[in-house]
DNA sequence: GAGTGGTCTAGACCACGTT
DNA sequence: ACGTGGTCTAGACCACTCA
């Protein structure tokens, strides 16, 4: 319970067009990234911060919301806000140069383990999309179905798929708890053999975020795609949300312009 | 300055274990996509929100600020809070299905017209990242371009390139105004005929959100790019970011597993 | 139990858009 | 001039973590 002053100041200007919780989420990232402050190591508390910096309490949180939620900081709730250790490097699925692979595959090749959890799974009317993508006929069913995808145990994706019901014959909830959704298919002789993905960046809404275990607003690089049989026929419709933090897709390109 | 309930009330229970705010989120967010809140109508203002759902404006606030985040809601600055309408459809750069493409190009296959601003231009000792990319030997230079790039002039990404500046011959700023890099390096006969381009997702920081004209935190695809020339020689690595909101980039994936 | 971040309040003033 | 969202304050209580 000391005067408690920060061992360091930020030049902060009340006056400036800049907020304050600007000035001092640019302060805080300049000591990151200038090293003064190092990977893993405890900022201030939020309330010795205030006070250090003469601000309330409510414009640093306003400064570490900021940080946070570009990665920069991580905070947990009762134990203090930290400094994000570097981004390992090269961590995602996806070695695809223009291979189609499944996500087991695919954390297999990273030397990790991949996993699923089963969040629901039941046979439907297809949504507009789904029905769409998969060029369903009428009164045609799909199997839904939504899994965390984990390596190593850990979240890295949410996958919804939906397989057209008449196609992939009777399915039933054990079908689905093992992880590779691929390895069914292929035994039943129904292994895609050209997809088409599609990706985007979406920030993490309510739902999402606590299944990925990251923070509502977080970066995540989501996917569309569709899979198709030798003959034409489609397979798979997915949608898959990643962590953007632990994901880094390849593509190759090639000739053209 | 009636008494300003509401036309509608949202179930709010203090003592949920679930914060109010994420309450009232949840209650807003499912007005909207219920249709009971329209594309492009305006929220109520907030100073009314709090006042007729009995929480405070801060409260208030931060719901809205998790829809806003999401792109659910757009807020505007003395102007109001209002439903973002639904997204355009397909709208991204690359139409690139394995072709290697430029920005310009890519924006031209979408019906858009391509255009840069260019914000820094400078030949400069190789950042660690840029040396190893482009194979340089110790003590070349490279030319740095950090360029907004726009789709009918509205910002699409931020894009910074490195060339090698033995292989590319004297630039000058005159000859980079130009919206395709690639025109130029055609016209030199350096046209790269490989590329590998990585993808991630990431939150926009404080520098490119204004730049592309998005909140800070908002999800961007960003793009890790080295192209290489016929002979093996790596012409260009860029990194560019893309909004997450108007960008949508497509990969073909072929037989496999 | 002491310290941390998470939530919430009631009020103030500023900056922007529109009329 | 007025109404809007944007920033900021000083304080309170809750919920979690860790010794």
């Amino acid at each position: 319970m000391l005067p408690s002053s920060l061992p360091w100041a930020l030049p902060l200007d009340p006056a400036s067009a800049t907020p304050v919780y600007v000035q001092v989420a640019q302060g805080l990232t300049q000591r990151i990234e200038s090293g003064h402050l190092r990977a893993g190591s405890a900022l201030p508390a939020e309330r010795e911060l205030a006070a250090g910096l003469g601000v309330s309490r409510v414009t640093v949180r306003q400064a570490l919301a900021l940080l946070s939620q570009q990665g920069l900081l991580t905070r947990r709730h009762g134990s203090g806000t930290f400094v994000t250790p570097p981004p390992r490097p090269g961590e995602l699925p996806s070695r695809s140069l223009g291979l189609l692979s499944s996500f087991s595959e695919d954390v297999r090749a990273r030397g990790q383990i991949p996993g699923a959890r089963v969040l629901s799974f039941e046979r439907v009317r297809p949504s507009p999309q789904e029905a769409m993508s998969l060029a369903l006929s009428p009164g045609e069913r799909v199997y839904r179905l939504r899994r965390v995808r984990t390596a190593d145990g850990e979240p890295l994706a949410v996958e919804d798929s939906a397989l057209p019901a008449a196609l992939v014959g009777e399915l039933r909830p054990a079908d689905v708890q093992d992880a590779s959704l691929y390895a069914l298919l292929w035994a039943r002789a129904l292994s895609p053999a050209r997809a088409i993905r599609h990706l985007r960046a979406v920030n993490a809404d309510l739902t999402l975020a606590p299944l990925l275990g990251v923070p509502v607003g977080a970066a995540l690089l989501t996917t569309d795609r569709v899979s198709w049989l030798a003959d034409g026929r489609p397979i798979e419709y997915a949608r898959a949300h990643y962590r953007g933090d632990r994901s880094d897709f390849v593509m190759e390109l090639q000739g053209g312009a």
